[in-house]
DNA sequence: TAAGATAGATAAGTATGACTGATGATGATG
DNA sequence: CATCATCATCAGTCATACTTATCTATCTTA
């Protein structure tokens, strides 16, 4: 009850001494397999019978001058080719881990972000990283930030600016125009507006814009999901304000209202700052800058 | 081609670095792992920073003041509990081992120690040692002796005296009479003689016997197979020399030609005088004394 | 049967490394 | 801001795993 540590007590044995005896299994005599190990032959002979004083059970028989294993011998033989398979089997696990070419990689996006500019990332991450798990979620800037805090993301890529420990890299910076609805108002300050939820980072950078042109909006329709706003400007429900690639990539395309955006979004490739390197982090914050460049 | 020593290559960690990192995802923190392993938290510390270096892979990250485990540290402390759940278990069977309540136990005897003599030595070995896989086999003292050598065998039941590298035992001295045939001759010159066979171990302690008594035995029948000699004597086939408990518990009995026994042979178990202590063999071979001193 | 070869054990010396206690750095907490 | 909690770092100590040299026992061969 007071505490349960008397469990915690290592084998009696070690991997380097199942080694030993795996090779000498192989081999038949101490000598060959001293040499098969590149050590010497008295190092192989004093493991082994520290190996047999520890274990406690007669693991050779003397047979002539050489030594042979008893039953027990073969079974800790046995168990020794399981546990240095099993190592064997982790260690390659780890390089291709170290190549970036094994694990489960969670990656977060907004949505606007996995809709416009991030597909071809992930398809091509999927393709060149075909051994990586790759997993994603889709939520708001914050909530994003929140899971990557707690560990639940690798990655997340999300709407600056931001502050925190973390290690950034901007992914793609965007224009937010205005766009007008369809034959109703022609002049801003009339009728209602459809924009990102309050709390948002897409809507602060949003209401700061309109404060410069000196605009307050009176929200209609608040949503998160960028399509739908657009939707709602093409019935005419009201003004937004939108990022090019989703007010005019859609269907219907808006027009957008006036020359100079309202503001300008950043999309933030985001780790915790703390976080240990990672190959497939990385090569998906690369893929992610070669398909902006490549203009997506 | 010249050597493939370039596969034994110990794996980069060790059990006992296995087992910190296990304990430290139960524990949560290193100080409380380190207090559960009975190490100082500086040992834990410096053991899994080494871990880290050897795999090349980030196991931990750093979470406030705490080391939180990385997917591959998880990994890694998966195969931990893999390998030293291997290992407990070797452990468990290497004490019941000790005990002399494990592995395989192979006993050779002689066809009259299976038939007359150890029948219940092998019941009440079994009974008493269930987990021992026993295995049997029945051959010539000489073949025994030869399996024995060839660590075919653990144990044998064989007919003295023996010489060699031997831990022997005596389990019995039996008499061997002279029985006549049916009916027929009633003066051991007279007639022939069905015998153990040539070369065999009883053949020659009869044949010394008998050659004491001034009689040199024209065989018409050999066999190993004393229930078989006995069954020859039935038919008046001819004379015999048979262990008392052979001729004289079969059926139909035989009744013995005189009153001092042509020759004693003892029954021995047989070890190899550099075969490592065993439980197992020991308490058959303690088995078998009771079960003579019992009477059978 | 004696001589040589082979397999392994033992001994002494060295070096690596694993642990401890002390202390320092940093983040959480009231 | 002071205090505690958590882990890292340092220096010293001790255990142990390796090496070379040598010895014993056994098998082989002339």
């Amino acid at each position: 009850m007071t505490d349960d540590d008397a469990r915690a007590v290592a084998p009696g044995f070690q991997l380097q001494q199942l080694l030993y005896l795996r090779e000498i299994e192989r081999a038949g005599t101490l000598t060959a397999a001293a040499a098969r190990l590149h050590v010497s032959q008295p190092a192989l002979s004093q493991s082994l019978s520290q190996l047999e004083r520890r274990l406690g059970v007669p693991l050779f028989e003397r047979a002539g001058r050489r030594r042979v294993l008893t039953e027990a011998g073969r079974e800790v033989a046995r168990v020794a080719e399981e546990v240095l398979g099993r190592a064997a089997e982790l260690e390659g696990w780890l390089e291709a881990r170290r190549r970036g070419e094994a694990g489960v990689l969670r990656v977060g996006m907004i949505d606007a972000a996995s809709l416009y500019v991030l597909p071809e990332t992930i398809r091509r991450f999927r393709a060149e990283h075909a051994a990586v798990d790759l997993r994603l979620v889709v939520d708001t800037s914050a909530a994003l930030l929140e899971r990557l805090d707690g560990f639940a993301l690798d990655l997340a890529f999300v709407v600056g600016p931001i502050e925190g420990a973390y290690a950034v890299s901007e992914v793609l910076e965007e224009p937010l125009y205005l766009y007008a609805p369809r034959g109703v108002a022609q002049r801003p300050e009339e009728g209602g507006w459809v924009l990102y939820p309050t709390g948002s980072q897409t809507r602060a950078l949003i209401d700061a814009g309109l404060a410069r042109a000196g605009l307050r909006p009176e929200v209609t329709l608040e949503s998160s999901n960028p399509e739908i706003l657009r939707q709602m400007v093409v019935l005419g429900l009201g003004w937004s304000v939108l990022p090019e690639a989703v007010a005019e990539a859609g269907s219907p395309p808006l027009a957008r209202h006036g020359e100079s955006p309202v503001a300008r979004r950043t999309l933030l490739g985001v780790r915790r700052a703390a976080a240990a390197p990672d190959a497939r982090a990385e090569a998906f914050l690369r893929l992610a800058g070669e398909a902006r460049r490549e203009g997506r």
